[in-house]
DNA sequence: GTGGTCTAGACCACA
DNA sequence: GTGGTCTAGACCACA
């Protein structure tokens, strides 16, 4: 119900999955110990393949933020709201810095970056955050 | 003499190549009519293969940045340097909106989005950048 | 099954593709969404590397005339019939004027020069053209 | 004084004064016995390789067009004229004919190739030939 | 010397 | 299986 992946996207497919499952445990849209749908239904909705949903799960596994239950399907682990809040605000931090760094590099001044910073924050405060703002969100 | 390319980054070397040459005619260091190292120079000082040079060169051309004089080698094309300005600048305009966007539809607030920018831009300002700042990059 | 190269012509096998390609999707025989052989397939039929394949791969791709799904292989686009059709058109319409403008400029009369594309259209009409022809090509 | 080039141009530098040498014999702008400039000079004034000019000469010469005077230079050949205006003749038609072949193949019917035909003679019609018409061209 | 083309074969991520 | 990238090396026309 949440995941939406494009296919043209220079990202991979099961990496856009991985992210937006990580995405939505840290937003809490899916919680400790509920089940994903299995990789043959996610395949399924998303008209792709299940091998990719698997190869997702298993990455998301391996990062300890969901676990197999034998027989019934993936769960998500305990404490993995927390973690993927850590890694999506540090790779979200990341990406930030890397791409203010590449037009300082490039030459750019600070005004002109700042510039760019706030045109582009004054058109998202007018858009709709994809989910809800969460107050432990802040520090 | 401007180049340096990373073998172990997960962009393609070429690409390093086509943006370097990109950035260097947007920043003036390489001007119109000049003459590029050919593929077999630029790669023996860069110690890879004369046709990965190659290819760059055959996107940069694709691209009408250069152009292929005859037996004589690639120049760079009149007007390339307002046009890889124009593309470098909406490049990292972009870039940059990219990732506030990320940030601000995975919830973070608008606060904690320019506290981050601000944390980066005050980093980078005791770095010294890679090219000289052009008054003509100021609007 | 569309492809024949000629390995003798002076023209390169890469854009003999290339433009085979376009004419077949020009002319319908490839449709929008359809997934053309994969470059080591057609290079096996065509008896040569599928280097030069996805050489010329590459360059439809950059043109606009197929993309690249990851892992499933390449795809005509959406509109490229039109696109191909009208390159097609274009570039018919060019080459019949360029060798008409190089007669004319030769000192040519215009009756000469009539005289001869009678002639060679005389012998056409009694050739079956290599495609069929479709109605909404026509004017 | 009669030569143009153009280094963008995909045909050889030499081809294109080799070209235009044998026009301008068949033209009657160059006689037999008549001098040409000098490799050298005619490099000088075309802004290219002196080497490249002798390219074409060899080949003018070996095709019987010109030939050497030790000492003196290159002199049009007795009966060049004649010579270059058959070829000529026949590499006109010959274009003229494989462009519209080319359109034929591809489905255009023969009134759509007319009436590209008639298009660019009107449009010529009103443009200058660039040599004198001469009547001895007419059959 | 230059770029353009082609072959051969490798390794990779991805589906 | 697929395309993307890279290396290595060949031969060509051209300047």
């Amino acid at each position: 119900m949440f995941f939406s992946i494009d296919v043209q996207s220079d990202v991979a497919i099961y990496l856009q999955i991985v992210r937006q499952v990580k995405f939505a445990v840290a937003a809490g849209k899916i919680r400790s110990g509920q089940l994903l749908p299995s990789a043959r239904v996610l395949a399924g909705r998303l008209a792709i393949n299940p091998n990719t949903v698997a190869h997702a799960y298993t990455q998301l596994q391996n990062e300890g933020v969901i676990e197999s239950l034998r027989g019934r399907g993936m769960v998500v682990c305990e404490g993995a709201a927390a973690l993927c809040r850590r890694q999506r605000d540090e790779a979200l931090a990341e990406r930030i810095g890397e791409s203010l760094a590449e037009a300082w590099h490039a030459g750019l001044t600070p005004k002109k970056i700042q510039t760019i910073v706030d045109g582009h924050l004054k058109r998202l405060a007018n858009t709709p955050p994809s989910v809800h703002r969460e107050a432990d969100d802040e520090p």
